[in-house]
RNA sequence: UGGGGCGUCGCCAAGUGGUAAGGCUCUGGGUUUUGAUCUCAGCAUGCGUAGGUUCGAGUCCUACCGCCCCAGCCA
């Protein structure tokens, strides 16, 4: 809606053709998670997907939690799944719901199917019904509990809602074509036995129903007019239709396919993701290297910038992947926005200021944005010693070098120009501290004598500052394709990913840091403060660097 | 190899018969107290391939080629 010129991408169309046949007067979409693990990237798409629709159209979205399967799911991952929603800027729809809460209707509606004879209750074991499913060039033959008497299969399906039977004793299915070329339409399982208490349902239940009969009527109880989900689910379509033409359901919703989300570099699999938390290559499910939701929040990304991102990749029908530059670049583009600018050392290395009074204090005033006066000012105590970065300093530079370099002047951001005159080396040959001198009445202007400084470099006083450390990250693969091809993605995981710096030293403002918004540490990238670490509980001040600056120098 | 989905610049992506949008990346220039930002310029005679229809084809037709998905009582 803000971007008119944009074009529509084909739900868009679909839905807008829709709204202007009169087929629909409101749309309604919902985002359907399993509570199984946490929210990835890829959801991110779907999540903006759906909720983006109806913000667009002024219709709804709910939030749905598919919880279908006990076995898999967990309370954990449903507060999760609500909290990362709400932190990309999301509201849905009046209360949670869950496809859970229909377990009634379902169970009735499958009564309905058995009464129709077009549902039965089969004894087959996994194994003699996948013989029987034929596959995928030869078709299968009818299961011989295919023509059990409507009676039969009621008196049989109501035992196994009983819990006259053990897991996998039997399940219900729906009569189609055994010999269908689509294999979903082979008699799928509609509900099969599972003594295993539900998150939500507690122990009322022992039998339970299959994604595909749930999640239609899912959708037509809720009165979904458009339920979209990704491409794998292309020829389950069929299915979704078959049940809403056979059922007395309230509603036709109607399902669209489109591309899922991947970002090259990296994996977005809940398996493999789980199997990077368990076997410790990351610290968790939001470690900052991880592509899912709450690791990006640790990290630094904003909701904003996920949105960006999301929205540039488009809705299409084509498997892609997407460069992960195309990621960088949302996050850069608002945290340069937005992120107010601080100073901070990785590296120290000592100057002394040789003209300059050791009783001396001056309070230097800096813009909080280059841009954004609207962010004000903040001020920096400059001192006799100071803290430079080790990198910024060379006793002979070249041509291309704009430090500081014996000799030669640099202006040090938002404060003077310094000129170096000599290097202390320690035993090893190492320098540990420059002395130098500051050009007299530089401060926001240029020296009298003409010699401008060749660069800009930040600093922090020596003597009032705050100690801290620094996590900078790299991609979590070295692999372009980490899991391609099969591929083994745990062989390309990159044993330098995290390089955890400490004795780095900020500016004083950063003695009290905002956890909420992002930093920008002038010349060395943007900072946010660790969630992890608690201040008042004395921990050390830790800032996860989100992403560097972009540097067309280094390369 | 049965069925289904998809193939436009290195990546994402517009285009719906009238002569290839845009973004990212990359390259080069300008501004700059962040080698950042900003700004200017460049970057597909070509749309999986081969034929055909048409005054005209990325768009229509035909045949090939390639990639992805489906044989869970997972979602």
């Amino acid at each position: 809606m803000s971007d008119s010129n944009k074009p529509l991408n084909f739900i868009e169309k679909i839905i807008e053709d829709d709204l202007s046949s009169g087929k629909i007067t409101q749309i309604k979409t919902r985002f359907p998670p399993e509570p199984n693990g946490y929210l990835h990237i890829g959801h991110a798409k779907s999540i903006c997907l759906n909720f983006g629709l109806a913000q667009k159209y002024a219709g709804t979205c709910n939030l749905r939690f598919d919880d279908t399967n006990p076995e898999k799911e967990e309370m954990e991952y449903v507060d999760s799944i609500k909290e990362d929603v709400r932190w990309l800027g999301f509201q849905w729809e009046g209360d949670v719901h869950y496809t859970s809460d229909y377990f009634d209707q379902l169970y009735q509606w499958a009564l309905y199917l058995i009464k129709e004879g077009k549902a039965y209750v089969c004894d087959l074991n996994a194994e003699e019904m996948r013989e029987y499913r034929g596959n995928l060039k030869e078709p299968g033959k009818n299961s011989p509990y295919r023509d059990r008497s409507i009676e039969e299969n009621l008196t049989l399906f109501e035992k196994m809602r009983a819990g006259e039977f053990a897991d996998g004793a039997c399940s219900l299915r729906v009569k189609i074509d055994m010999a269908h070329p689509n294999m979903q339409m082979r008699d799928p399982v509609i509900y099969r036995i599972k003594h295993t208490p539900h998150h939500q349902t507690g122990d009322k239940w022992c039998i339970y129903p299959s994604y595909d009969y749930a999640h239609g009527q899912g959708d037509a109880i809720e009165g979904i007019t458009h339920s979209i989900c990704t491409l794998e689910f292309v020829e389950h379509r069929p299915l979704y239709e078959w049940f809403i033409e056979n059922l007395p359901v309230p509603s036709k919703p109607h399902q669209y396919e489109f591309s899922r989300l991947n970002v090259n570099y990296s994996v977005t699999s809940k398996r493999k993701l789980k199997q990077l938390v368990d076997e410790g290559v990351v610290s968790g499910w939001d470690d900052p290297r991880m592509p899912t939701i709450s690791g990006m929040r640790r990290r630094g990304y904003t909701p904003k910038s996920i949105r960006d991102f999301v929205d540039s990749t488009g809705v299409t029908k084509v498997d892609g992947v997407v460069d992960v530059s195309q990621l960088e670049f949302a996050v850069r583009e608002d945290l340069n926005e937005n992120a107010p600018r601080a100073m901070c050392v990785l590296d120290p290395l000592k100057v002394t200021v040789t003209n300059y009074p050791e009783d001396k204090l001056e309070e230097m005033t800096a813009p909080n944005h280059p841009q954004r006066e609207d962010m004000g000012n903040r001020s920096l105590p400059f001192t006799q010693t100071l803290f430079i970065d080790k990198a910024d300093f060379q006793e002979t530079g070249n041509k291309k070098y704009k430090r500081l370099v014996l000799g030669k002047r640099v202006r040090l951001r938002n404060a003077y120009i310094i000129e170096a005159d000599e290097a202390i080396k320690n035993d090893a040959g190492e320098i540990i501290e420059v002395k130098a001198r500051i050009i007299e009445n530089t401060v926001g202007k240029n020296p009298e004598d003409g010699i401008k400084a060749k660069g800009v470099i930040h600093w922090v006083s020596a003597t009032n500052n705050v100690d801290c450390d620094v996590n900078l990250y790299d991609r979590l693969f070295t692999d372009i394709a980490p899991d391609a091809g099969g591929k083994d993605f745990m062989e390309s995981v990159n044993p330098e990913s995290l390089q955890k710096i400490s004795g780095c030293k900020a500016e004083v403002n950063l003695a009290t840091p905002r956890s909420d918004i992002p930093y920008q540490f002038e010349r060395e990238g943007y900072f946010f403060l660790d969630s992890a670490i608690d201040l008042d509980a004395g921990d050390k001040l830790v800032f996860n660097r989100t992403i560097g600056l972009r540097d067309t120098w280094a390369k």
